[in-house]
DNA sequence: ATAACCATGTAACGAGTTACATGATTCC
DNA sequence: GGAATCATGTAACTCGTTACATGGTTAT
């Protein structure tokens, strides 16, 4: 469902080609709601069928053809209405907590490596929407901000998603300062798990 | 994937039916990764026709009978394995960050009650999960804890949840609280999305 | 008596990912 | 000459959710 109304939010930035929706997706709703080209061709296809926005053909000469797509006062309608409704809670979901859950079964040097390079993800991510961030602000101050933008909804979104990028490095910072710890105060019945890597 | 070494790790803290499974993961896993009790009971079954679990039932009396699996050594090897590997990055996935992103389409007082309700789903996680943290540190300091604990990894994981629903509720305060104020200060070409609600 | 607990699944559906397919044009 | 951009999809597959099915036992 909410693929959706994603797509519907995105058009509120103007109207867009699928094509141009996918690398919407990437920049500014990219914080909000990760989708695929194939699935946002597929939610226009099935919006465009509802009445809920508009698509007309524009024909290129030097490029393939395109469909641009609005958001219709009946998409429009069907968004308010939404957005005031209940979300399901959310989680984190993350394949680097089942391996951190299960981080007493090898050595601290062997977990390096990969949580090193989620770090790095994080990392870039993070800058990405500092990126946005930059944009949206235009120099001026958040306060400034908030009086003087039209939308503040966007903003406000990005801001979850910097935070979230933020704790996950500094969690992950800490997760290998406490495991590189314990490795080096090594013996004793602690660590009951742990066993030599294959290669020493 | 995930999935499938989610539960070779739940069965670290030793064998278990998928009953129990289902319930170990409402509580020490719940945060670290969610799965249904369906999706248990077939991973299950499929885990042992792979060889890296190894199940016997236990015939009852008063209850009906039940198939404890525990981890063995193949198992074992490949949840090793697989926890030095690389994580897929992880993303905010939230119905409520599309409906931020178009919540300048309605008044303040509208998006509260949807807010409010995934803010109060927020506590009570935190509260659950800061019932978790004082069963792990039994009175002892975390610095304490890292020293005497005979594995950590849970312990770890368990914290980025904790987390992530703090700043999920100081998100939703900071939210409702800019937009309260914006739609203090009414009027103006800003808020030009706005409309007056239905039942105004 | 009614609800909650123990115990295990099947079936249908919906959402998301990966792979495949096509073909001209402009930038390096 | 090769890569990236524009432009739109189909098909197969995996993962997750919802609904359904069963039936005895203990706690309130």
């Amino acid at each position: 469902m909410a693929l959706k109304y994603a797509v519907l939010a995105a058009l509120l930035d103007g109207e867009a080609s699928g094509y141009d929706l996918a690398k919407r997706f990437d920049v500014s709703v990219s914080n909000v709601w990760h989708a695929l080209p194939q699935q946002i061709y597929a939610e226009l296809a099935a919006l465009e069928k509802q009445g809920l926005i508009t698509g007309q053909v524009v024909v290129q000469e030097s490029r393939p053809n395109k469909r641009l797509f609005s958001l219709n006062e009946r998409g429009r309608d069907a968004l308010i209405e939404w957005v005031a409704g209940d979300s399901r809670p959310s989680a984190v979901k993350d394949e680097a907590l089942v391996r951190c859950f299960a981080a007493d079964l090898v050595e601290a040097s062997r977990l390096l490596p990969g949580f090193m390079a989620r770090r790095e993800h994080a990392r870039a991510k993070l800058e990405h929407y500092l990126d946005v961030q930059r944009g949206f602000l235009k120099g001026r101050t958040e306060e400034e901000y908030f009086r003087t933008a039209r939308r503040v909804g966007p903003y406000l979104a990005l801001k979850r998603g910097l935070i979230f990028e933020q704790e996950n490095i500094a969690w992950i910072d800490w997760v290998l300062e406490v495991l590189e710890q314990r490795g080096a105060g090594e013996g004793g019945e602690r660590n009951a798990h742990a066993r030599p890597g294959r290669a020493g």
